[in-house]
RNA sequence: GCUCGAAUGGUGGAAUCGGUAGACACGAGGGACUUAAAAUCCCUUGGCCAUUGCGGCUGUGCGGGUUCAAGUCCCGCUUCGAGUACCA
């Protein structure tokens, strides 16, 4: 019987379904074990060949850890909402649910022709109003929060009105976006609305009015990740900074908590790195300057307090509010006219021609430490939005400073021994400190630090600020709060109507408040977002439903919100619905929580390293400070699958004409290389009956073989449908089966590494399952196994792949496992092993990588239940142990030949056969021996 | 620019603690079976020299070093990839 992978794949694919295989309840007589695969965002192409690697490594493992006992949770899911559907949407009409819908159903059935073992009762949905109920929860959730820095956990926003009602913000260590000051008294005379704006300061989820990345083109603003280069990541377009009114989540609270996150995962370090970079924190001082002739002063944030001495100059960010403060009658002109060009500039322009440019603003601070009056300009290489957007210049040690300086032609005190300032700033954080006054000398500062390293100097200094009241220490972190509004449809609506200009949550009790239809996608003529064309969104407070815009009264009938949240809001804890995915009272039940826990397997792409899986941990984090998540980190283990890449095939044609010429001999003619179809070439040989037929142009194509083939060229590129280099895994299957697009995706490399996608080694993976099944069925369909003992030889070998793949899984060395099988396939081949309790075990072993063929052969044994249920084997040592041990023999370390040693022979033994061994005069030559190493069961090394 | 990672045959890739490279697979070459092809099986396959023998030399991006022993550790480069980019 041949191995009919077709029939077998079909079969069992339908069993599973028949029999609910991978249905998943809870169940505390079991550990539990959670894998998880970050979910797709349904695209109208389909999957392609790389998709399913991640899965497949994640489904392995699974089955895997389903084999040990564990209840294994692995399921799957959409990331629904999205761009472009939306934008399908804007230019066919076609309602995005409708598109979505119909790319979830073809993704289904390209993933279900892989045999993965997802509990699909547990699918959940994006866009689905039973999921996003809980997305708009948890907003609610964070509006109604607080950030308390002192106890660094999220609070009701009611204990800091009763904070505020009782000691106004005497006392308040909490998180906000401006430093406010009352007292109790001012507090209570507030009115209602001016209350709520101020606890607006606070609030974890915040209307904010904030500079935004606004991308005209797409017509919604961006988060920070979602710019790249200072376009737009989806589409590329240009991106502009612009003020305006969005709701924001403070991540940025929860800094610190994030960074310190890190030390308790499983991640990899450059993912770990990552993160950190991006989270950005820098402990500095800040320090206050006087301005000269007036009482205003500003604070700027330094992390080299130890420069104090060497500042030459000021500089403001253009957007800083202190600008307009600090600009002279004299020079109020000039400063306009450079606000005025600045702003025009889009982030993209800034980046690209990084021009020095400035303009001074007239007045002049004090430098505390000095007493010096030293000029302060505007310029745009400062940034507003970090730490007070001024800053203090030292051109000798920074050299975006040095470049200004050099520029507009300031003074560049040095202040490390012996650095030579004349052609480059000295930004190293080393050396020993120079010039600064003698203790004493300048009547305002008696700090002297000559002779101190700059850290030394760094942290004097420091100290001499607290002490003398200049500033503080403090820690400053990049993490920006994420802009969490969208001008979209495609996205979750906010439970939010807007009462006198306030923002106020629908009851909770109402939700979730379903997206409703509207007669156009794209905005408003007024320039509102698409949720601005519906017709029926207001909000009843009385009846709590939504109800016609035509009612709206401001009385009980308000304006609902038009914006929609962004992608990451379902995407943060999707993990977590999992667990309970049908409970309609909450996100997750108790139970359920307790006993899933969080991810202990979590894998995808590194692309989601500073989006996703910063705001999901953040959410997740929040999760935990409300009582609903009992771990703080969602993800414990973390695993990038790397990206496949495509593998383009070209051919040459001779120009001017319709020949085309073989790889090897295109060097003599003068040709075009073109892309070919990678489907019609099969290692690197072009198929030439297929390419006639390919395209119309070259039916009567002629070629130029070499050894009567055409051989092309190739590249690595992105995989792409204009490049003819897309793979679809429904054509893999198709021709070899799930089974070897399995093995095949996993012995292409590590998990972990990008590669490109090559179907040349295909063949070989196909082989040896043909090989496994050849074990079973002879070539005249005789069944083979048979009861019996197993022979040593036969146990050896098995168990020496017991080993080796149970190590391997561990570890996602999925590739070398594989080899493993190849190996112990081809000696139970010699072997003539028809041993079924050898034979079964095969079986368990290779059932994580090729379930179909596993449970065929499986049933063929005599059993009755699934393999997934049989139990994972574990190895025994002694029958691994060798009788003799071969051993190199090497002189100074060259080896030179090897001898056989009984196992347990003791190393003064071996030494003594080594020296009398006749092969051994050849190389010792009659000198004596200085050292004999044995290192045990591989090498004796005779130092002469 | 900064941070992190990588570099091994014609190709994808093995090599756990430093232990004497190239597992496994593809491709290529040769052979068996066959009228022939497909399928299958066997042999060879890093380079150079010798192949009338045993074998010898060399070899993991480059240059140094540590060690009895280095693909692996240390120092200095080169190239490629990823992240980030005026973060004071």
């Amino acid at each position: 019987m041949e191995y009919n992978f077709r029939e077998i794949e079909k079969k069992w694919q339908q069993r599973w379904v028949d029999n609910k295989t991978y249905k998943i309840v809870e169940d505390e007589s079991k550990k539990k074990f959670y894998v998880l695969n970050m979910f797709p965002y349904p695209s109208g192409a389909g999957l392609h060949v790389g998709h399913p690697l991640g899965y497949i490594a994640s489904d392995i493992y699974a089955r895997y850890k389903r084999l040990q006992g564990f209840n294994v949770l692995n399921p799957m899911g959409y990331d629904a909402y999205g761009l472009p559907a939306e934008q399908y949407a804007i230019q066919t009409g076609q309602h995005p649910a409708v598109t979505t819908e119909a790319n979830i159903n073809r993704y289904r059935e390209q993933l279900d022709k892989i045999g993965f073992c997802f509990d699909w009762d547990r699918e959940v949905r994006t866009c689905e109003p039973g999921y996003y109920h809980w997305t708009q929860w948890a907003f609610q959730q964070m509006f109604n929060s607080f950030y308390c820095n002192a106890c660094q956990k999220a609070m009701p926003i009611s204990k800091l009105e009763e904070h505020f009602a009782q000691k106004g913000t005497e006392g308040l260590d909490v998180a906000c976006s401006e430093e406010l000051k009352f007292t109790a008294e001012e507090w209570n005379a507030k009115s209602k609305k001016e209350q709520q704006e101020i606890l607006m300061n606070y609030r974890i989820a915040y209307l904010g009015e904030t500079m935004v990345n606004w991308c005209p083109a797409l017509g919604t603003v961006l988060a920070n990740d979602e710019v790249v280069d200072g376009v737009s990541e989806r589409g590329g377009y240009p991106v502009v900074q612009k003020k305006m009114r969005q709701w924001c989540l403070r991540v940025s609270a929860y800094a610190q908590r994030l960074l310190d996150g890190l030390e308790n995962i499983d991640w990899t370090e450059s993912l770990k790195e990552t993160q950190k970079n991006w989270i950005g924190r820098s402990e500095g001082a800040e320090i206050q300057f006087k301005v000269k002739d007036s009482d205003l002063e500003f604070t700027i944030f330094t992390t080299r307090a130890d420069t104090m001495f060497g500042v030459t100059f000021m500089v403001l960010a253009p957007e800083s509010e202190l600008v307009a403060q600090l600009t002279t009658a004299d020079q109020k002109e000039e400063v306009k006219a450079y606000l005025d060009r600045t702003k025009k500039r889009t982030e993209r322009e800034r980046i690209a021609d990084r021009k020095v440019t400035g303009v001074f603003s007239g007045s002049y601070a004090i430098n505390p430490f000095t007493g010096e009056a030293v000029p302060v300009w505007i310029s745009d290489y400062v940034l507003a939005g970090y730490g007070t957007g001024a800053i203090m210049a030292v051109p000798a040690h920074d050299s975006r400073d040095y470049a200004f300086a050099k520029h507009f032609g300031l003074p560049i005190i040095p202040l490390v021994e012996g650095c030579d300032v004349s052609e480059e700033s000295f930004d190293a954080k080393e050396g020993i400190v120079t010039n600064s006054p003698k203790a004493g000398v300048t009547p305002y500062c008696d700090l002297s630090l000559n002779g101190l390293t700059i850290k030394e100097a760094i942290a004097a200094t420091k100290k001499y600020v607290k002490e003398h009241n200049l500033g503080r220490v403090k820690v400053n972190f990049r993490l920006r709060d994420a802009i969490f509004s969208r001008q979209r449809y495609w996205g979750e609506p906010f439970p939010v109507y807007y009462k006198d200009g306030m923002p106020y949550m629908i009851d909770s009790a109402k939700l979730p408040l379903e997206l409703p239809e509207v007669s156009k996608f794209l905005p408003t003529e007024t320039g509102e977002p698409p949720l601005g064309n519906a017709t029926k969104w207001a909000w009843d407070v009385q009846k709590g439903e939504v109800v016609d815009n035509t009612l709206i009264d401001n009385v009980n009938v308000f304006p609902l919100e038009l914006n929609t949240m962004p992608g990451f809001a379902g995407s943060s804890a999707y993990y977590i619905r999992y667990m309970d995915p049908h409970n309609t009272e909450a996100l997750v039940s108790e139970k359920a929580d307790n006993y899933w826990q969080n991810v202990d397997l979590y894998v995808g792409g590194t692309e989601h390293a500073t989006g996703h899986l910063i705001y999901s941990r953040f959410w997740n984090k929040f999760l935990h400070d409300l009582g609903v998540s009992v771990k703080e980190e969602p993800f414990q283990k973390l695993v990038n699958q790397g990206m496949i890449q495509g593998r383009s095939n070209f051919v040459y044609r001779i120009k001017d004409t319709n020949t085309f010429v073989s790889l090897g001999l295109k060097g003599q003619y003068d040709v075009t290389p073109l892309h070919v179809d990678v489907n019609i070439v099969s290692n690197d040989v072009l198929d030439v009956e297929a390419f006639k037929a390919w395209r119309p142009e070259y039916n009567n194509a002629e070629f130029i073989l070499e050894d009567g083939k055409y051989i092309c060229g190739w590249a690595v590129e992105k995989m792409s449908k204009s490049m003819y280099n897309v793979v679809n895994p429904d054509m893999i299957v198709e021709r070899y089966g799930a089974d070897t697009l399995r093995m095949y995706e996993m012995f292409l490399g590590p998990v972990e590494q990008s590669k490109p996608w090559d179907t040349n080694g295909i063949d070989g993976v196909h082989r040896f399952l043909k090989k496994l099944w050849g074990l079973f069925y002879d070539r005249n369909d005789q069944y083979l196994p048979v009861e019996g003992e197993p022979t040593k030889e036969e146990l050896k070998a098995i168990h020496k792949l017991i080993k080796k793949v149970t190590g391997d899984i561990e570890t996602f060395s999925y590739n070398t496992s594989i080899s493993a099988f190849m190996i112990c396939v081809n000696e139970l081949s010699t072997l003539k092993c028809r041993n079924k309790e050898v034979l079964k075990t095969l079986i368990i072993l290779i059932a994580p990588f090729a379930p179909h063929l596993a449970e065929e052969l499986w049933e063929t044994l005599g059993n009755t239940t699934s393999v997934c249920d049989a139990q994972w084997p574990e190895w025994n040592e002694d029958y691994l142990k060798e009788d003799t041990i071969k051993y190199t023999i090497s002189f100074n370390g060259k080896a030179r030949f090897t001898l056989d040693f009984p196992a347990d022979a003791d190393n003064d033994t071996i030494q003594a056969a080594v020296m009398s061994h006749e092969l051994s005069q050849k190389w010792v030559e009659g000198k004596t021996p200085k050292k004999v190493i044995i290192v045990p069961k591989k090498i004796v090394n005779v130092v002469l």
